[in-house]
DNA sequence: ACCACGCTGGTACTGAGTACCATATGGGAG
DNA sequence: CTCCCATATGGTACTCAGTACCAGCGTGGT
């Protein structure tokens, strides 16, 4: 099959590439070096993989689109768990990768170049997540562009994209060994953030804000204060 | 003066650079020309900046080396606003260079490999502020090393870093006029959401908490469905 | 047998970035 | 004044990433 053999040759310019780099480094090892070893020519390489980098993130593209899709078929009642589900995509991904996943990290740990292609392409992540979250957020939250509502979709994006990072690099580092557990908490602590009714915002006029309290002090002693605070609020 | 002439024949390139990238665009434009309209040798360009890129943003190590001055100089105690004015800093850095400003976002938006460029740079602020909110954090909150607050603090790094970048593309968009009252009201957004209390925290045994509410209802109307939230919650 | 098409490898070219050397300028020591 | 040293500069030659183009080769269809 020619798929297979394309395939196969592409397996093989990875692996070549992966190796190559461990042993010499990004810098001393040439795409020559690279294609001799995988068996292709020069041109081959260039067809497969845009640029030199590009054979470290070989998935990278269809991992973006995995997760445009995923979030494209979420209803808007279910969109915070599209994003978890969509995050958590990407990081099923990467423990299947295992070893090379590992080494993917040593490199970019490592390689300048190789860092600043990583951030870039974490930044199409954080696109995604947020063009997905900026319609869900102004759709649900009335029709006019509130500049507030901007802002805090671009930052939960931010946030659900660290998150993950977070959580991948400490199974990176083999500082957890239960890193689904930990994505979960993490994401968590992600949408309690930005839970749509954060505790500080001020009702506008006609609507009415319920506050759940927990304490420890008696109600009565509560309530005087209460009082003073909620007249002090202007609103009788 | 050596270092006048320095400096001349480095921001005579760095105009010409911007020039020439305007008029026929970053590929187009090759070192030799740069150097050429600056009137300097092409090893000069090369010993002022180390890549093609690196001319779109002149200031960029003195910038993030002026954040960390800004943070390293705060107390514990006020290190919010040490966070909100090293973050300003880089604002009105940007909002001085004016057209210069507005030169280089065009060119970012439309080059990818300057947008690559500028995202990695982006990430040395977002490093910058984490190094500084992560030993904040942890002296402040116990000694032990939070799992969720090792996260937190790379969150609010990130919420710092993109705040202050939606504010200063709403200017570089010329959608505000405004910029300093935005990114004001941003920051202010961002502190919130990290406050040092979150309202969905459960207060522990033993601990108060009050929470401040405005409602239009009269308040008679509201104070049984407080009480029966209050008693559900298991305190007396 | 013939042709059309897709994949491949080779060659040649541009241009970024590096290494090295030669030169000028400028200031200080004698 | 002259010598000397340091620093900035310009030029040359080289490596290598990335592009463009062309030629071969197998496969499948007619």
């Amino acid at each position: 099959m020619e798929t297979r053999r394309t395939s196969s040759s592409r397996e093989r310019m990875i692996r070549a590439a992966y190796e190559l780099f461990e042993q010499r480094g990004f810098e001393k090892t040439t795409v020559d070096d690279i294609a001799a070893r995988a068996g292709v020519g020069r041109t081959t390489f260039f067809r497969a993989f845009a640029t030199k980098e590009d054979v470290i993130f070989p998935d990278h593209d269809t991992l973006v689109a995995s997760v445009r899709e995923r979030l494209a078929a979420a209803t808007p009642a279910a969109a915070l768990v599209a994003v978890t589900e969509a995050a958590r995509l990407v990081l099923l991904h990467y423990l299947a990768e295992g070893d090379l996943a590992r080494s993917r990290y040593r490199l970019t740990s490592n390689v300048p170049a190789l860092r600043a292609r990583e951030i870039s392409g974490q930044r199409q992540y954080q696109r995604t997540f947020h063009a997905f979250i900026r319609t869900w957020m102004t759709s649900a939250s009335g029709e006019e562009t509130d500049a507030g509502t901007a802002l805090r979709a671009e930052l939960m994006a931010d946030a659900v994209v660290t998150a993950h990072n977070h959580v991948l690099r400490q199974w990176l580092r083999g500082r957890t060994t239960t890193p689904e557990v930990d994505f979960d908490a993490a994401m968590a602590a992600v949408v309690e953030l930005f839970a749509p009714q954060p505790a500080a915002e001020r009702p506008g006029p006609g609507e009415t804000q319920v506050v759940v309290l927990r304490t420890q002090r008696d109600l009565d002693d509560v309530l005087p204060e209460l009082k003073r605070v909620l007249e002090g609020g202007g609103s009788p």
